[in-house]
DNA sequence: AGCACGCCGACT
DNA sequence: GTCGGCGTGCTC
């Protein structure tokens, strides 16, 4: 036999980014055969009239039935991007998601590696004093470059430490180097000492949960269960400080708009080692270089958003998720996996300790603490002197409203103000109002693309559709009657801030805080700094409930909360008593006494009774004891088979025939053991129409997972192959959050 | 997902 | 007579 003849015997599996479910052979040249050692590494091959870049998922004899095989184009890497536990962590996504590999993989990659760029440079820049720098530098004036050569003076420091010790020292650096005084050298970010400063000494229940932390060896996950205030992140900085001494790697996953520059520096100042960002401010180039220095193990602390669960952790010590809760965990398109859950997958296969942090535990995570699954760690009490703001309810039944607010609140706020404090006015719906109604003939302003109504924006004369996007100019009369009397209904942030600005705009300053007036990274910080300390108005929907700190706050208003408390989702209670108690959290943090007001017209909804009285934990005993009877989650596993498509018709008749598919998957497995899948539907979406697209979906739920996967399994290669698949465009979501 | 191939309408 | 609509079939 020709020795070619041999080295065709074994075949490179390949993983490509398609959502095919299989994986695709190649040969490699006989000079440079397959080999295990290709497992995990990008190549790029030829793929029918294209080229595309993939990664080997495996070796193997070539199947003897397939055609003749193409021989792929180049390796891309030197040695494997994907290995150890990440690989297999991966794997375990791609089967518990089903979906294919290769995409899989391909989600998990910056995007500049997954074009097949080649890895990056990952030195960091620092600077350092010359030693002629070290002899001048006692008898340097005052000034920037004199600050400046002090800082050298105690340390080598990496540009990122000094963009948090100095403002604009480049203009002090490029004096410095032009006197030859300082120079700038390139070095790993690992060879950096690390700079530790000290903390706040904790109190007993944090040193309590320090200490639990600490004693956590190998895989432990532990639900922080912090009240707003009570100093969450001194316990991860803790964490993670121990982490570090143990010469170990750290990944802090925290929600979308948690990852502010303060917490940053926050974590630099403390750490004293460099913190790498992974945040959607980033260009592709910065995220390839984070990914790779933790890649290649430089990277000793990686804070990032969602798809920083995807950091390849060679060393790891840690992963802490802050605010575990929060919805942006979930991705909501292509590969829908949650962070969380696979921060714990994770960090049962790395053998780490997994700190889950909120004071608004999702029920998930509580139901698994309290069955044990998780330690249970409580921070109860605020730091300092802050107490818990009392809460109480305004009834708003036939009491006249201006502007959507009650002569009694605007009283309160009246009341603040004069007081010195600072007033935060929370609103769930941006723009001027939801709707714009005809008062003549009951017309309203309703998306052309989209079941839903326009939001009325710019004081009245824009519409905006908060679905698609689509805006248009306010009609001047109705288009239906032609009458003049069209009049926009209801409350958003920016008819509050209008209406506040009228009464209170001339002693106070009331700053709008919402998606539409606030954009960018920093704008948030610098609407807080604008006001300062002062008393004054914020205006605004969630972003203003979540982590920041506004130590001048007294009055937390809530207003117009009443549409979530009767939504069709089961998951809305959830969420809104999150968002009510991370609101409330705002008030009183420092000193002063705060206190939270709550404008509803129905003030004995059980929802806002049992918080009110109880706390989260009572509302969440309840909660849970709902889910059980009704059958939810957490107490069944849910998917999601959804299908959209221009016309009406092809969504539910691909969800009929899956729905027939599924339904005999079930049968045979129930025939095996008594157990099965409940199939519901197929059902419009709440929102049956949204960007032009007519949505279905057919609910799956099962008591316990193995079922679901397995009707999955044997179900989705039919459904792949229905005729009806291709005239629509569908996806299987597992655990789906939103139902929309 | 792309991309090609393939068979029917309004345009140079 | 062609450019182009998107149905359907395939990609190692």
């Amino acid at each position: 036999m020709p020795a070619d003849s041999a080295a065709s015997d074994v075949v490179l599996r390949v993983a490509l980014p398609l959502p095919l479910p299989r994986l695709f052979d190649y040969r490699a040249p006989a000079t440079d055969p397959p080999s295990h050692g290709d497992v995990g590494r990008r190549v790029r091959v030829p793929f029918g009239p294209r080229e595309l870049v993939g990664v080997v998922a495996g070796i193997g004899p070539a199947d003897g039935t397939a055609p003749e095989l193409r021989e792929l184009h180049a390796r891309l890497d030197p040695e494997p991007l994907f290995r150890g536990e990440l690989l297999a962590s991966l794997h375990w996504l791609a089967r518990y998601s089903h979906a294919p590999l290769g995409e899989v993989l391909a989600t998990a990659l910056p995007a500049a590696l997954r074009r097949g760029e080649p890895l990056p440079d990952t030195h960091a820049w620092a600077w350092r004093l010359t030693e002629a720098g070290v002899t001048a530098h006692a008898g340097m004036r005052q000034g920037r470059p004199r600050r400046f050569a002090d800082l050298l003076q105690v340390a080598v420091r990496d540009e990122e430490a000094l963009d948090d010790l100095l403002d604009d020292w480049r203009g002090a650096a490029r004096t410095l180097a032009a006197r030859g005084l300082a120079e700038r050298i390139a070095v790993p970010a690992s060879q950096l000492a690390p700079t530790p400063q000290p903390g706040p000494v904790p109190n007993d229940e944090q040193a309590q949960a320090i200490a639990a932390v600490a004693a956590g060896d190998g895989f432990a996950p532990a639900l922080l269960d912090g009240v707003t205030g009570s100093g969450k992140t001194e316990v991860y900085l803790h964490a993670i400080a121990d982490c570090l001494a143990r010469g170990r790697q750290a990944l802090v996953l925290v929600p979308e708009i948690g990852l502010t520059p303060q917490t940053l520096s926050r974590f630099r100042a403390r750490l004293g080692v460099p913190v790498h960002a992974l945040h959607s401010g980033l260009n592709d180039n910065e995220r390839a270089r984070v990914w790779t220095a933790a890649w290649r193990g430089e990277a000793r602390v990686i804070v990032g958003t969602r798809s920083a669960v995807f950091t390849p952790l060679p060393d790891a010590g840690l992963i802490v998720i802050d605010e575990e809760h929060d919805g942006s965990y979930k991705q909501q398109d292509g590969i829908r996996y949650h962070a969380r859950d696979f921060a714990l997958v994770r960090a049962k296969a790395l053998d780490v300790p997994l700190l889950l942090g909120s004071a608004t535990p999702s029920l998930e995570t509580l139901h698994n603490a309290r069955a044990g699954r998780y330690a249970h760690l409580r921070l109860s009490r605020r730091a300092g002197k802050a107490r818990p703001p009392p809460a109480r309810v305004l009834d708003l039944r036939k009491r006249p409203l201006d502007n959507g607010l009650s002569r009694e609140l605007l009283e309160a706020i009246d009341a603040a103000l004069t007081a010195g404090g600072q007033v935060l006015v929370f609103r769930n719906r941006r723009g001027y109002a939801p709707v714009l109604l005809c008062h003549d003939c009951g017309w309203s302003a309703q998306c052309r693309r989209c079941d839903a109504p326009m939001t009325v924006h710019g004081g009245g004369r824009r519409l905006q559709c908060h679905h698609c996007g689509h805006r248009q100019a306010a009609p001047p009369a109705c288009p239906d009657c032609a009458g003049l009397a069209l009049q926009p209904q209801g409350v958003g942030t920016e008819r509050l801030e209008e209406t506040l600005a009228q009464r209170f705009g001339a002693r106070v300053p009331v700053l709008r805080i919402d998606r539409g007036s606030t954009r960018g990274r920093d704008a948030l910080q610098k609407h807080f700094d604008t006001l300062g300390d002062r008393p004054g108005i914020l205006v605004g929907t969630q972003m203003l409930a979540k982590g920041h700190d506004l130590p001048g706050l007294t009055l937390v208003a809530v207003v117009g909360i009443d549409e979530g408390l009767f939504s069709a989702d089961f998951r809305a209670a959830e969420k809104l008593a999150q968002l009510l108690i991370q609101v409330a959290g705002r008030a009183g943090r420092a000193e002063r006494a705060g206190e939270v007001l709550l404008q509803t017209h129905h003030p004995d909804h059980p929802l806002l009774q049992t918080l009110i009285h109880g706390g989260y934990h009572a509302f969440v005993d309840s909660e849970l004891e709902q889910r059980a009877a009704a059958g939810f989650p957490p107490f069944t596993h849910m998917a999601l088979l959804r299908a959209e498509a221009k016309q009406a018709d092809p969504p539910m008749a691909f969800l009929q025939r899956a729905k027939a598919i599924l339904a005999e998957a079930s049968a045979t497995r129930a025939r095996d053991d008594g157990e099965s899948l409940v199939l519901h539907g197929p059902l419009p979406a709440p929102m049956a129409r949204r960007a032009g697209l007519y949505r279905a979906q057919l609910p799956l739920s099962a008591q316990r997972r193995r079922d679901l996967h397995v009707a999955l399994d044997r179900a989705l290669p039919a459904i792949h192959a229905l005729p009806e698949a291709r005239r629509t465009r569908w996806s299987l979501d597992i655990d789906p959050v939103d139902l929309y």
